[in-house]
DNA sequence: TTGCTTGCAAATTTTTTGCAAAAAC
DNA sequence: GTTTTTGCAAAAAATTTGCAAGCAA
């Protein structure tokens, strides 16, 4: 695990912040909290996991170090059709799928869905930086789950 | 203008609620609010709007009745890289432009970016009921300005 | 009349902020 | 030693909820 924004890094991919300058353990325990995590969790879970880590750790610092990684774009912050936003290691381009069933939010490496053509708007004066494409539905687990007649378990949009 | 969910409704497109049963002035003023809008306002703005012609209208009213015109399939509310939810009156299939420069949010209709092709999903066992595309730039009207060397307009994501 | 919906206020939920103390460099 | 970051508590912002009163059917 590589720590995170400090000058005894010698990663290529990590970039100097603008507005964070020192490397504390909050941060790194707040990037180590996510890593290898695929189940794209709320702030709250984020917090409950490094505290295990730093009990004293605050909500707040928390935020403001995942505020700190997604600017400098070590992690993501996903808004999907929920109240809470959630945090995403994965900074690779990909796509999601919210599974409507069960909630979970699962990876998509869709190379069709990447290869959205838009260029119509460039031709119509529009810039575009990136885009977004979230799929709901239901995964394969609840689709199977159905199939064979078990019943399904609850849906829990929230943790 | 038609009204919402009442009987004397001879809309075909009307669909009798599941969970609303009747039709009340505060509903059909929200509704109103967001016909032929396409600047997807946020719930506060919807309120200001109905309070000018119900001004005993609560923003709890507002909310609920958001909800139940969503339930119904009548609006669509959009959950974008914000802190509140904005409505849109189109529930046609379309996308959204959001500039990253001037805040605003543009309706996108692109033959292209429908034609997704999500049947990999399908045959990977997920079942796909709907998708969000959601696209960041910098619309038209601030890439012509850009060009023009004019200053632009400071962003407003928040009303 | 019946019971759904509203208005009000208070509660919830998520995220942000001010500030003194602690930590990083 | 200087400046950034933290912890705490309180604030802010958006949305939801309990409940008595009002209104639609």
């Amino acid at each position: 695990m590589k720590p995170i924004s400090s000058g005894r890094l010698v990663s290529t991919h990590v970039v100097r912040l603008a507005t964070r300058k020192r490397a504390t353990r909050q941060l790194e325990q707040v990037f180590k909290a996510l890593q290898g995590d695929h189940t794209h969790p709320f702030a709250h879970e984020i917090y409950r996991r490094v505290h295990k880590k730093l009990p004293r750790i605050s909500l707040a610092t928390v935020y403001r170090n995942l505020h700190s990684l997604v600017e400098e774009g070590k992690i993501r912050s996903l808004l999907l059709d929920e109240q809470a936003a959630r945090y995403d290691p994965e900074t690779s381009e990909h796509d999601h799928f919210v599974c409507e069933r069960c909630g979970r939010v699962i990876d998509l490496f869709l190379r069709r869905a990447r290869r959205i053509d838009l260029t119509p708007l460039a031709k119509d004066g529009y810039v575009v930086t990136t885009h977004n494409l979230t799929v709901y539905g239901m995964c394969q687990v609840c689709a199977a789950r159905r199939r064979t007649s078990r019943p399904p378990r609850p849906a829990v949009r929230k943790p």
